[in-house]
DNA sequence: CGTACTAGTCTTTTT
DNA sequence: GACTAGTACG
């Protein structure tokens, strides 16, 4: 009995088909990772290749060190000397040893999003670009999106004759590169962008490279972009031992430049390609698989395959419409419980699922409530923190002293004095020169526009150089704090009485103790590749498996993950899919919406929760949305709930129109065209529809259906809530990066108050108590639950609350 | 130079 | 609603 045995037959022939290009399709669900790591173990074990020579490509991190792990359980031995990484985690690996071929420093740095913006907003100052006619966020997305189809600013400048605003989104690229050119930085797109360059200009650099990856395999290969697809395409053109794995289906990153023709066209691009269709699903029930498959089935642009599973059919899809999105939060989270309670699922089989990040707020106050442990994956990046991004700035400055925007962004953290003018004349001083921000600093006392200022600006170039100094006996950590207290961050921190100051210096306690585990996970740890591996975490990476909570995340994250118990949130048109893709007149937009669903729905194994709200807040404004078209598009009977009977009549469909979804294909354009319906509902607030969108789903429902495919407007039904109680606000604390302030307290609280007899609440049965929200009110009972105290008051006002001590900060009155 | 307030924008998704 | 950039003032 060999490791193979238990594979089905085409997950064998992906397995065993090592040599040439191999394009495998593998459905949601299909043991695609299996079949990986297994083709792996196959090439090492069977066919005697070395494990240097295999390149495996994820998507991210997380997946990467699953990979890992997994091949390291089959065969036992060498897996750690596989290539396994993410794009951007490789190409910084190969230009580190070879980017000096292009001009750059070795040591170079990577710009996230917001030192791109800092670079553009100073290039638009420099060429005169008003922002309020072209705005910095157009300028880099233009910028972004060319340098993922690896157009060049000359080549950039050409395309863009005779029209205006290109033309000046050509000039800001030119000028973008070249200032990260003097900082010696790349941005996310050049870290691939460079390495096509380097090959493409180095033949002996391709060719080593060549010769060590022989079999290259890269998964998630429908989201790849052009960039992407070009950088594997050099590596592989020696021995062509390419394998590739993806799902159309699940291709949901256009935003991000992926071209889902290199998966559609593989076979055109690698006509000797042999094309392997995984299609059975081992993960979902029949029920949630023939929700997916129709919910699908409506895309156009798509490969024909059809899933299919040896499983029972399970439980229905539950589907839920609710008033508003505290209600659909609520039910959430007492849903949860309830599993929990009847031992039908734990907290880390479940996860909620929704379009935004915005939409985690209203979840995250629910589950804090309910004392029902969870964590958000996302939201705010932990290293794009204000506090953290500046520790990181000095680490930055340290190690390479050309990175201008990290010098400005601390010279005058913390306060020193140090002004807009002061830097601007530096800044021109160094620009006269060509040298450096900071080598202009050094040279303070010779620069005469600044005056007296120079003297300010000394002391700062004494203590970068002390950190330098510092640098060779000092490790991770005790530089780290010698940053701290050198220059009394935190000591700020403490004396400013913000509101957040506390979860600042949280959040950097945090950072000290990713430094430790980094120095402890790497034998020479240096400060260069710690900053490298900062610069590309993503938000998925940090999620531990074994920590039994409810993971909260977008539908993009939750690609590649799988949950016995999914709750897709928010279902709602106009959130998912969004109003942009809505209104869009590009009917792919939607498409890739579908494409979304069809990824939340097959993370369920075992049981799929459905839900929106007639009413929702969204930046600030009331809307009412009907539920979403792709929950129409679930056949009735799969459902537990029916979808709610239409009860105004917003659009009058004209069947002549569009008989059918042939018929709609036919003239897609002239439909478009015909602009956007407003439909007004009961309460205020107005929301448009493209007609073209609105009538395709009318009817694609009643195809098949056979109802009436009316939107919804129910007039909701506004009851009288207190505001939420608190606002969470993410921070990162000890083992649990996500967790909220607020539940941290829990957490504290249940710790002090399991030592400390339990007197420490201040107040007791019987006594009147005022909480900041509900107002005055009676303390009935107080019991001591698993995680803090719980306790029972009746308000004056607003009635009976049970609520946990920790969070709720009674005072006795 | 630093602070406090106001106005405007935003988000759909992220390596 | 929340965050940020820009502005007016001390």
């Amino acid at each position: 009995m060999s490791i193979y045995d238990t594979l089905n037959e085409q997950q064998k022939k992906a397995v065993f088909t090592t040599t040439g290009p191999v394009l495998i399709l593998a459905g949601a669900g299909s043991g695609k990772t299996r079949a990986l790591t297994h083709r792996v173990a196959y090439l090492i074990e069977e066919e005697g290749v070395s494990p240097t020579n295999i390149l495996a490509i994820t998507f991210t991190n997380k997946a990467a060190g699953e990979m890992k792990e997994r091949v390291n359980q089959l065969v036992g031995f060498g897996s750690e000397q596989i290539w396994v990484s993410t794009f951007h985690s490789t190409c910084v690996r190969i230009l580190r040893r070879y980017i000096d071929r292009l001009g750059f420093d070795n040591n170079f740095t990577i710009y996230d999003t917001d030192d791109q913006k800092g670079i553009i907003k100073e290039v638009c100052k420099k060429l005169e670009i008003d922002t309020k006619m072209l705005k910095e966020r157009t300028i880099m997305s233009a910028i972004s999106s060319a340098k993922d189809e690896l157009i060049s600013p000359t080549e950039y400048e050409m395309q863009a004759l005779g029209d205006y605003n290109a033309g000046r989104i050509a000039k800001a690229y030119k000028e973008y590169q070249a200032t990260l050119r003097k900082n010696n930085a790349l941005d996310f797109d050049d870290l691939i962008f460079k390495t096509v360059e380097l090959f493409k200009a180095n033949p002996d650099v391709l060719e080593s490279y060549q010769n060590r990856f022989r079999y290259i395999m890269v998964d998630e290969y429908q989201d790849t972009n052009t960039s992407q697809f070009e950088l594997i395409r050099l590596l592989a053109d020696k021995y062509r031992n390419l394998c590739v794995v993806g799902d159309d289906d699940q291709s949901i990153y256009k935003f991000r430049g992926a071209n889902i023709r290199n998966i559609l066209d593989f076979e055109k691009v690698y006509t000797e390609a042999c094309v392997i269709k995984l299609e059975q699903n081992y993960r979902s029930t029949q029920n949630v698989l023939d929700a997916a498959n129709a919910v699908i089935q409506n895309n156009v642009a798509r490969k024909n395959k059809a899933l299919w599973t040896d499983k029972k059919d399970g439980s229905l899809l539950h589907f839920h419409q609710f008033d508003t999105a505290y209600d659909e939060a609520e039910y959430i989270a007492d849903n949860v419980r309830e599993k929990k309670r009847e031992d039908i699922a734990d907290y880390g089989e479940c996860a909620v699922l929704y379009r935004t990040n915005a939409q985690s707020r209203m979840l995250e106050e629910r589950f804090i409530m309910k004392g029902i442990p969870y964590q958000v994956v996302g939201g705010v990046n932990f290293y794009s923190r204000k506090e953290i991004k500046d520790i990181l700035a000095y680490l930055k400055t340290i190690d390479n002293g050309r990175d201008d925007v990290a010098v400005k962004r601390i010279i005058n953290v913390p306060k020193r004095g140090i002004g807009a003018t002061t830097i601007l004349r530096v800044q021109e001083y160094a620009n006269e020169r060509n040298i450096s921000f900071y080598d202009a600093l050094r040279e303070a006392d010779q620069i005469m526009t600044i005056g007296k200022s120079a003297v300010k600006l000394k002391p700062f170039v004494t203590m970068i150089q002390a950190f330098r100094s510092k640098l060779e006996f000092f490790n991770l950590e005790d530089l780290i704090k010698d940053i701290l207290e050198t220059t009394g961050y935190v000591r700020e921190l403490e004396n400013s009485d913000t509101e957040d100051a506390e979860d600042r210096i949280e959040n950097i306690d945090e950072l000290l103790s990713k430094a430790v585990a980094y120095e402890k996970a790497h034998e020479e740890a240096n400060l260069s590749e710690f900053l490298e591996e900062v610069a590309l975490v993503a938000d998925i990476d940090q999620v531990e498996g074994d920590n039994n909570k409810v993971l909260l995340m977008t539908l993009h994250s939750a690609k590649g993950l799988e949950f016995s118990h999914v709750y897709l949130a928010g279902m709602e048109d106009g959130v998912f899919p969004s109003y942009m893709t809505i209104v869009s007149d590009n009917p792919e937009d939607v498409e890739e919406e579908r494409r979304l669903a069809y990824v939340g729905i097959t993370r369920a194994k075992d049981d799929l929760t459905i839900t929106c709200a007639r009413q929702r807040m969204i930046r600030g404004e009331t809307q009412y949305n009907p539920v979403s078209r792709f929950v129409k598009e679930i056949p009735p009977l799969l459902l537990d709930h029916k979808l709610p009977e239409p009860k105004y009549k917003s659009y009058e469909a004209h069947d002549d129109d569009f008989s059918g979804r042939n018929s709609f294909k036919a003239k897609p354009y002239e439909a478009r065209q015909s602009g956007t319906i407003q439909t007004k509902t009961a309460q205020a607030g107005t929301v448009q529809f493209s007609e073209a969108g609105y009538r395709k789903t009318e009817n694609v429902y009643k195809r098949q259906f056979g109802k009436d495919a009316d939107t919804i407007f129910d007039k909701p039904k506004v009851s009288a809530r207190p505001k939420a109680v608190l606002k969470p606000k993410r921070t990162a604390y000890e083992d649990q990066p996500y967790i909220t302030r607020a539940a941290a307290q829990i957490k504290e609280q249940s710790q002090g108050a399991a030592s400390s007899s339990g007197s420490s609440l201040g107040y007791g049965q019987g006594d009147r108590v005022k909480h900041l929200k509900y107002g005055e009110g009676t303390v009935m009972k107080i019991e001591s639950g698993p995680r803090d105290y719980q306790v029972t008051v009746v308000f004056d006002e607003v009635g009976q609350k049970i609520m946990y001590a920790g969070f709720a900060k009674l005072k006795k009155v």
